[in-house]
DNA sequence: ATGAAAGCGCTAACAG
DNA sequence: CTGTTAGCGCTTTCAT
């Protein structure tokens, strides 16, 4: 009990060990009853291969790493589960790199972590990688795929953030606003993380096109979570005059904590105050939030899926030299506008 | 450039592969000049060395699997933040097994995954091991820790829950609330998370201790969600007449959600109800949430650092039958009692 | 269909 | 201090 290699499995079961490995990975040329046999005798002493010397000696490793910026935050965490799932249920591992904000983390994690040989495949969320760091990745033979973050020459997984802002952005003006305000993201957060910038030159455009004016004392930024918003908005909504009569948050949470900021002040959302999110989050339902629906879990799922798919495919061809035809593909991920009961017209 | 195995190294360093091996490791017996040189030759050559040949060699992973019901939940996220900083600064990788709801997953992962001797030690947040389980982990020579749930026979971090809940429920008592109502955990959730169980009992017994009667239709359940106990909290305080005055919920995001609910009625809190939560949740902050502070990442963080220290200890033992003397220790973790301002004395 | 044998890339005694 | 020699536990040709 507890330790048994296959050659123990091999003298049980009267094989050789070739045969067991071969009948126990599911593998042709072992006849019906070796495989029985192998089977049974693995499962009776409780066999479990080591995967380090299968990794070694076969070159596939069922591991795939995982890099996200942290997955305390909602969307992030989203994603986890969806590719924990599909990787779970497919028998492989998932090393997860929570890189946080620290930059020299983030380089340890792509210069070292990743190299090791460990991972079959990486998936990046929303990650801003350089070609440099991308190409070293497919140096060593990985596939790699990114969601919510523009990876050149990898395949993406993605919602089209820009064109999304906008629609949330015209759906306000489709209402009557003209006064709107925007929660952003961080300049902290830019940095490796554009996502901000790209949702609020949505907006801007939406603006723009309607011809209504984008005050700067109007865009405030915020950490991407409720609470941090929620300050941010309690500077916004302050001065009861020349006060916004809508507010567009680049993320649910921000949106949420502007909500809350609001009722501090009296204001009734959405008939004083109207707010539209983005993301779908699930606490957006509890506060009637209007917002667009990308489904961070599915992503992830798909993500790990398509992966999955790839390395079934490429089989082994580790020594060889070329990658295993990444074919970066970028796809657009389904979304769903959700309205809610967050947004209305604006006060007469 | 891209593959480049130690003898790649050993070539142009001119020096043999044991010696480049133990100069890159950081070993003794190495002259100064013979690492540098090795050093360099592995700089040059883009040398990261293969995690799997190492370990197979070696015995040592470098790798620690942390087990948790969802990483979707405000509890586990943080303590994987904790765990995830720890292990990245000891260049450890972090494989995580986000096993869910449903128990064959949870079978999957307890009997496959943490067997295949890909794990230096394992982490297990919040589950609750048969003993056999716990057994079955030690016996493949593993560490094991628990965070926030009982493991007979492994090391554990934690509070203690019981006796929290039974302080939370008091300072309610002590600002006069006799009419007290709990929202615990679903059924679904108590099967291998006893935890709402716990904190149930010691809101009983503080309500006992008072002379305090504890009325059923007041205890309401919810899956430790924000949304899912706004819905509970609604059922509960639907009706005015018979309203209880203050609500001890058993995690903060289902305090929060009573909050929610208490305002969607017109109800003040704390003027009118008075809601306690625990766990520490950020959001407290923002609706003012009177809470007890346990801090999830420091916790992971704890027994990162903890374990590490145990594998640092216990080198190499691979082949050796004892177990690395685990020595089963039960750390009570510190919390903090936050008043804010969602407590105050009763209506009168 | 099966077994023997040759590694996968590295570490760890063991000699020098 | 350094090189040589065995493996770590599997997978995989290659014969049979």
């Amino acid at each position: 009990m507890g330790l048994a290699g296959i050659k123990d499995v091999a003298d049980r079961a009267g094989l050789s060990i070739a045969t067991v490995s071969r009948a126990l990975s599911g593998k042709a040329n072992v006849s019906p009853k070796s495989r029985q046999l192998a089977k049974a005798a693995a499962a009776e002493l409780g066999f479990v291969p080591s995967y380090h010397a299968s990794s070694l000696a076969s070159g596939r490793n069922h591991n795939v790493g995982l890099v996200v910026p942290s997955v305390h935050r909602w969307y992030f965490s989203s994603v986890v589960e969806g590719v924990s799932g599909a990787l779970l249920d497919a028998g492989y591992d998932l090393t997860l790199y929570n890189v946080g904000d620290e930059p020299e983390r983030r380089q340890i994690v792509l210069n070292d972590f990743l190299l090791r040989k460990r991972l079959d495949a990486v998936i990046a969320v929303a990650l801003v990688l350089s070609e440099a760091e991308i190409q070293q990745l497919l140096a060593i033979h990985r596939p790699i795929v990114g969601i919510g973050g523009a990876l050149a020459g990898a395949s993406t997984i993605r919602i089209d953030d820009a064109r999304l802002a906008r629609t949330a952005t015209e759906h306000l003006i489709g209402l009557g606003h003209t006064r709107i305000a925007h929660i952003t993201g961080d300049g902290e957060l830019n940095r490796d993380f554009k996502l901000p910038g790209i949702r609020r030159a949505g907006f801007e455009a939406a603006m723009a096109a309607a011809g209504h004016r984008v005050r700067p004392e109007w865009t405030v930024s915020a950490d991407f979570t409720i609470q941090g918003a929620y300050a941010s908005a309690r500077t916004l909504l302050a001065t009861a005059t020349e006060r916004p009569t809508a507010v567009f948050a680049a993320s649910d949470e921000m949106a949420i904590g502007t909500i809350l900021a609001a009722r501090d002040f009296g204001l009734r959302v959405p008939q004083d105050l109207s707010v539209i999110g983005m993301d779908g989050h699930e606490l957006g339902e509890v506060v009637g939030l209007t917002t667009i629906n990308q489904d961070p879990r599915g992503q992830g799922a798909l993500a790990a899926r398509l992966l999955l798919e790839t390395l079934d495919a490429g089989a082994k061809r580790r020594t060889k030299g070329a990658p295993p035809a990444p074919e970066a593909t970028d796809r657009e991920y389904p979304t769903e506008f959700l309205v809610r009961s967050s947004t209305a017209v604006p006060p007469v």
